[in-house]
This record gives structure tokens, sequence and C-alpha cells, in this order.
RNA sequence: GGGCCUGUAGCUCAAUUGGUUAGAGCAGAGCGCUCAUAACGCUUUGGUUGCGGGUUCAAGUCCUGCCGGGCCUACCA
């Protein structure tokens, strides 16, 4: 049994999630969490929101609530839908709790004391009319370079070229639309990234087999222009983690806060001593401390391609810098992006399924199984609603559903519900198994390595297995003139309903519990096919289960499409 | 501008890292079955691997030049 700790990028608190921000971290995690844990190996899966930063801020304004409450209350919001997309934490915590807060000034202490923290004095756009700094994105004005009115002050939208806000001509903030702008003096702590880049590259250089997307961000990081640069850590903002050195304050930082990108990782770790505090846990040192008995633990942290520097640069350097035995990601997964109908998902235009809207059309397995086995791992995807409604159609409701339902109603009817005794197995059964032993391995393999679409495909496989082998032993034929045998086929068929239940609950996990359910059965992963296949013995009693899955029809799919278009430009 | 990824059947994707005749699923066509959610099975149509050069005994794979799509480019997170 190994230990095995998995991180899924922690969702920042602004809002609801759509399917592509599901399916590029949380919902992958998820998936290779639970066939961990099936496997036998113990888990630590955490996840938390990702709460500080301007537009939390803004989104509190906004809806005329303290920000402290707004977090509250979007904490809530997305925990329920990570229940209702059966999201398996261990613990879902807070980038804004008191544990976060002080392992994020510890961390700040001991990077400082190691030298890798430096104190700039810089200028930075300050709005009187907002009564704060403003982030280079919230200012818009017209650019310097092509004309275009509404550049924004990192850069221009229009000719691509980057800004320096104060080139803006006309610069207005984009919250209040103010012109009262002036540059402002204002010190700031810098992470010392750069000098790192060498031990950076020699560690990433020694990972293996980590996908090309992740390596490839990471050293264009390191090697674009200079180099790695350093990084600012602090804001002049009121919602975050102060800034202090440990429990000590930080002369000239009073008023400011840390960077989101600084705590927010962090809050990994902080999340385990939350599960713990919570009582859900003793020991959270075991999994993070390479001294107390996390060197051997396996890390694995899975990420959209946008936070892949943070990842494998950023936090790292926080790690390492710190010259503490913390434990260091040991494969990072990263995914590309998932696109909606040819184009973007688009929050502030309607466009595309968010989570809360996905829950409540179809169950959470529909959208697992379609997101897993289509999810953006070599290049970004795409969804269609055609393409939803042919994969779950045909995939869950056609292979699998109705491969059980065929099955046990015809059991039903002619021997009653419990498993047939009577007859042998023979060379169907024996092609049968050795095809699903293959195929296991392959799928065991694949899960191994975090191939999710090449797991889903060979998942699919084993279930078509069965419809084939069905067709061939053809036990309705067999019935009217050797029951027995066709007492052996159905027994053989049930314990193949088993089997995809135990391998199936890490896509679908609510059909697996509900066919578990019917089954009367366990959930104990298989050693080999065979055995497996004999684990319901004769007399096995089960219930015939209600339809797993119902077919999406044209009419919705039409429906659906319309309601998710959004609006028109 | 720079960098990275990507382009394979109508659609979604494979191809053991340079090795036999480029394979699956869906969709289409034909046949079969009747246990089942009008489901299932079998057979089958469909390709100048974006385009042009090059290296090699051998290229979807490597090099090069075009064309298209996407992402990143450090103060959104």
């Amino acid at each position: 049994m190994a230990r095995v700790l998995i991180t899924s990028a922690i969702p920042y608190i602004n809002g609801i999630k759509h399917l592509g921000n599901l399916v590029g971290s949380q919902l992958p995690a998820d998936l290779y969490a639970r066939y961990m844990r099936a496997r036998g190996h113990e888990v630590m899966f955490l996840c938390a929101t990702d709460e500080h930063g301007t537009p939390a801020e803004l989104a509190a304004a906004k809806a005329g609530k303290p920000v402290a409450e707004y977090c509250a209350e979007m904490w809530q919001v997305q925990k329920d839908l990570s229940d209702g997309f059966r999201l398996s934490f261990d613990h879902f915590g807070r980038s804004s709790s008191a544990q976060n807060r002080k392992l994020t000034q510890h961390f700040a202490r001991v990077l400082d004391e190691a030298g890798l923290i430096a104190e700039v004095s810089e200028t930075q756009m300050y709005s009187h009319a907002d009564g704060r700094f403003l982030p280079d994105r919230y200012i818009e004005g017209t650019c310097p370079n092509c004309g275009f009115e509404s550049a924004r002050g990192d850069q221009c939208d229009n000719c691509t070229k980057q800004l320096n806000p104060v080139e803006l001509i006309n610069p207005r903030s984009t919250i209040s639309g103010s012109t009262d702008l002036e540059m402002r003096e204002t010190k700031h702590l810098h992470l010392r990234q750069s000098t790192m880049k060498d031990r950076l590259e020699e560690w990433i250089d020694s990972r293996e087999g980590w996908p090309i997307l992740t390596t490839s961000i990471a050293k264009k990081w390191l090697n674009d222009g200079d180099g790695l640069q350093d990084r600012g850590i602090t804001r002049d903002l009121d919602w975050g983690v102060p800034v202090q050195k440990g429990d000590a304050p930080w002369p000239g930082m009073e008023g400011k806060v840390f960077y989101v990108w600084f705590d927010a990782p962090i809050e990994y770790i902080a999340c385990a001593q939350e599960w713990v505090d919570a009582g859900k846990g003793e020991d959270w040192a075991r999994w993070w401390r390479t001294d107390k008995g996390a060197e051997d633990v396996r890390y694995v942290q899975f990420m959209g391609k946008d936070n892949v520097p943070f990842h494998t640069l950023s936090f790292p350097v926080t790690i390492l810098g710190s010259g503490e035995p913390w434990k260091l990601v040991d494969y990072i997964k990263s995914f590309n992006y998932l696109n909606y109908d040819g184009g973007q998902f688009s929050t502030s235009r309607g466009r595309g399924v968010f989570m809360d809207q996905a829950l409540e059309i179809l169950p959470s397995d529909y959208w697992r199984w379609w997101l897993l086995s289509h999810a953006p791992e070599n290049s970004d995807s795409e969804f269609t609603w055609e393409n939803f409604q042919a994969s779950v159609n045909k995939d869950l409701a056609d292979v699998l559903g109705n491969f059980v339902s065929r099955v046990t109603k015809f059991c039903r009817s002619k021997f009653g519900e419990a498993v047939p005794e009577g007859g042998a197995y023979g060379p169907q059964e024996d092609a049968l198994m050795a095809e699903l032993t293959r195929r296991l391995g392959a799928y065991q393999g694949h899960m191994e390595a975090i191939e999710i679409r090449k797991a889903a495909t060979e998942l699919r496989a084993m279930w078509a297995a069965g419809n084939e082998y069905l067709q061939d032993a053809a036990p309705w034929a067999a019935f009217k003139e050797d029951p027995a045998r066709a007492a052996a086929i159905v027994r053989l068929s049930l314990n193949l309903i088993r089997l995809y239940t135990v391998l199936s609950a890490p896509f679908v996990p609510d059909a697996a519990a509900a066919l578990r359910t019917a089954m009367a059965c366990d959930d104990a992963w298989p050693t080999d096919v065979e055995s497996a296949l004999n684990a319901l013995p004769a007399g096995h009693g089960f219930s015939v289960p209600e339809n797993l899955f119902r077919k999406i029809t044209d009419e919705e799919r039409e429906g659906w499409q319309a309601q998710f278009a959004g609006v028109r430009d």
C-alpha cells in the first residue's frame, strides 16, 4: 500500500465555475483519488477555495456584502456544488483560514531569513475614487500604439502590444470609470525566484514522465528573456493574509497583505491542518513533512495550464527556499482548456454550462463521464451538445446501462432474482476472461499514468465486451435446450455487472453505488478476472435496478443549445 | 514580435516514440438477434495523415518553409 497526496488547483472564490474549470483540475483529481483508494492505497485528497485578491473584494462590493461574509457564502455554494459532482475531497478548505494565515506568515519569515525576500519600492497606479491601488488589468485607456480605446493597462487586446499603465492615453479605472488616477510610490516584498533558477531547472529536468505541457511552460518561464524573474508577493489590499514575519510585525509593510499566488498554494498544506482541526484526522505532518513520515508519500497535483508557472516555479521556491523538510510535488498533471461549442466559455456573457446549471439538468455521472472521457489532455477540446448527447446515450445508456438491464431482467424472468446455479463455464467464458484480463491491465496502467481518455476508452471496451459475449453465448437460445448452460451464462453475466460496478466507480460513482445496492455486492478491486467473475456465488440474491441512465432526447438537446448559447454581442 | 502546443475518416480521438497494409468509437450502409432502455452483435463504406520540399532502406512520426487553430508572454487569478 502506498500513500498518495492529491491536490486540485483551488478554484477562485469569485463565482460559480464552468465545466471547463471542473475538468481542468477538480474532476480528474477526483478520478485519480477514487481510483487510488479503490486500489487500497491511503489517499489524502485536498482542495479549497482561493479567496483573496482584488476580484474577491470587488465581487463582494458588487453584492453589497463585507468580503468575509461574501467569501463564506461562496465557499458554501462551491462546497455544495463539489458535493453535487461527488468530488471526494478529504477536506475542502479555505485559503482565508487561520491555519493558512499562520503558515503563510511562517513561510514569509523563513524565506526572509534565507535571504529570499527583497523589499522593493515601486510606483503603481492609485485611484482616488476607488480608494485603492489598481492592478494593471483594472486600468483602461487608449492604446499608444494602435489607438484602440479599450486597451488594458497590461496589454492591448487589439494590437496585442504589452503595455505599462502609465503609457495609456486617458487612463481610467475599470471599476469606477474614474480618471482621477496617480502613480504612487509603494513598497512591496519580492520573492527572489531568480536566485533559485538553476536549482529549479535541475529539479524539473530530473522529473520523468511529466506532461509536455507542464515542462514546456516551466522551461519557458525559466529561460525566457533574462530568465526567471523575481515576483512581487505583496499587495496593497485589505483582504488577505497580513504581511508579517511569522508572529512579528514587518516594519514598513503595515496594512499590506500577501499576494494570493503566494498564499494560495500554501493552503494545500494548511488545508491538511484544517482537516485535523475539523476532527477528520490526527496527523497532517505525516503527509507534508518529510521528517515526519512524508518521505514515502507520492504527491500529485492537478491544474489547468494557466496555473502551471505557479506550481512549477513559485511554490517550489517557497518550499525549497524555506530550507525546511516540506514535501515537494512528485507529478504535475496539467490540462488544456475545454471550449464551448466553437468558442470559449464566458461568465460575463452567460455562454456555456456552469456547474450549478449542469446539475439542474442532468445527474453528475452524465457530466463526469463525458468530461473525463474527453479531458483536454493533449490539446484544447470542445464541448458540443451533439457530442455530449451521443456519448452519454451510447456509452452510458446503451452499452453499460442496457447490459445491466438485459442481464438482470432475463435472469429474473427465467431464474428469479438470485444468481442461478448449474452449468459450467466453457471456451466462450475463457475468451471473455482473456480479453478482460488484457483490458484490465491496460485500464490500470492508464489510470496509474493518469492517461484519462485512454482509461475511459478501455473501460468502455470492457463494457462492450459484455454485450459481445452475451450475443455470442445467447442465453435466451440456450435456455430452451440446456437451461443449465443458460444458468452458467447468466451467472457469469451477473458477476460481470459486479465487476463493472467496481471498475466504473471512479468515473460514475452514483451509478456504481446504485448497482452495488442492487447487486448486494462488495466493491473489492479485482486481483484477477477469473476470481472476480466468481465473486457472486449461486444463490446470491439481487434486485433488478431501475434503468441506470436515461437518454437525452433531441428536443432536450436543442433546448439546452438555445438556453446556454449566451447573449449575443 | 517571441515562445510553446496543435492539424490524422463527416465528428471525437489512437498509432508501442523511425518499422508490415495508418487504427478505434460515433455517424452512414447491409445483415443477424429478440434477453434488453427501438437496445445488442457481425460485416462494411470512408484517408494523398493541412500543403510543399528534404533526411532515411523505411516518415503520421525527424528537419525545413508555408497555411490554419489554440495558449502563454510574468499586476486577473
